[in-house]
DNA sequence: AGTGCGATTGACT
DNA sequence: GTCAATCGCACTA
């Protein structure tokens, strides 16, 4: 790693800081939304990957969908935490999902990160992920966390703090954000908790659903 | 201690 | 479009 990589560490691609906890909003859907266009930084030995994420879904308080709707437990209790830490669990056995935690400390819910738009690192995560194909790299959530080696050791990190995973300040006007139901499901699955930037090609799902 | 089940993905028809 | 892999965790007893 040279001189000039670890002058970057701490920065985003625009030379910001992460975002301050101050300027995340506290409900769970305002979150969705407010963290479209946002960069999210990975901070690893070999170097910085980082994209702009362009899809979230909200996991709102008394959601028969959330991981939180039982209380806690040892696996969700990161979803209590003050808004902007990570909760990281394994999905179906293989697949790590991150969410941003939101609410009040003590209040379990949070914002799941489904997609995100390349930006630093390519070849990092080209890497990790074992493709080359630009829109497949960080197209689903458990995609993302594959191209940025994110696993369960990340779980209850602030994610408004320097290190190994944050939040940086991207975009001020991502472009127009659509919304639907979300996906993967049972539970609660009429809701439009879905949010995405209407004219990415790196956000998931079906195109039926990415029109509203 | 045993059981059932996913906030998915990649391989395949 | 369909479908099975995979395993940690919550739940029941």
């Amino acid at each position: 790693m040279g001189r000039t990589d670890a002058l970057k560490r701490g920065r985003d691609k625009d030379g910001q800081p992460p975002l301050a906890r101050s300027e995340l909003p506290t409900d769970t859907v305002s979150l969705a939304r407010y963290l479209i266009g946002k960069i999210l930084v990975r901070e690893l030995p070999e170097g910085v990957a980082s994209g702009r994420i362009v899809e979230t879904e909200a996991y709102v308080v008394g959601d028969a969908a959330g991981h939180a709707y039982r209380g806690m437990t040892g696996r969700n209790r990161s979803l209590f935490l003050e808004p902007g830490h990570a909760y990281v669990y394994l999905a179906y056995g293989s697949s790590c999902m991150l969410n941003v935690s939101s609410e009040m400390p003590g209040i379990g819910a949070g914002v799941l990160i489904r997609a995100f738009e390349p930006l630093e690192g390519i070849p990092i995560m080209q890497l990790n992920r074992g493709i080359e194909r630009l829109r497949d790299l960080a197209r689903g959530p458990g995609r993302l966390t594959a191209a940025l080696r994110v696993d369960r050791r990340l779980d209850g990190l602030d994610l408004c703090r320097e290190g190994p995973l944050w939040l940086g300040s991207g975009d001020h006007e991502p472009g127009e954000i659509g919304q639907s139901i979300r996906i993967g499901i049972t539970q609660d699955a009429s809701r439009l908790l879905r949010f995405y930037l209407r004219d990415s090609p790196f956000v998931s799902g079906p195109r039926s659903l990415n029109v509203r």
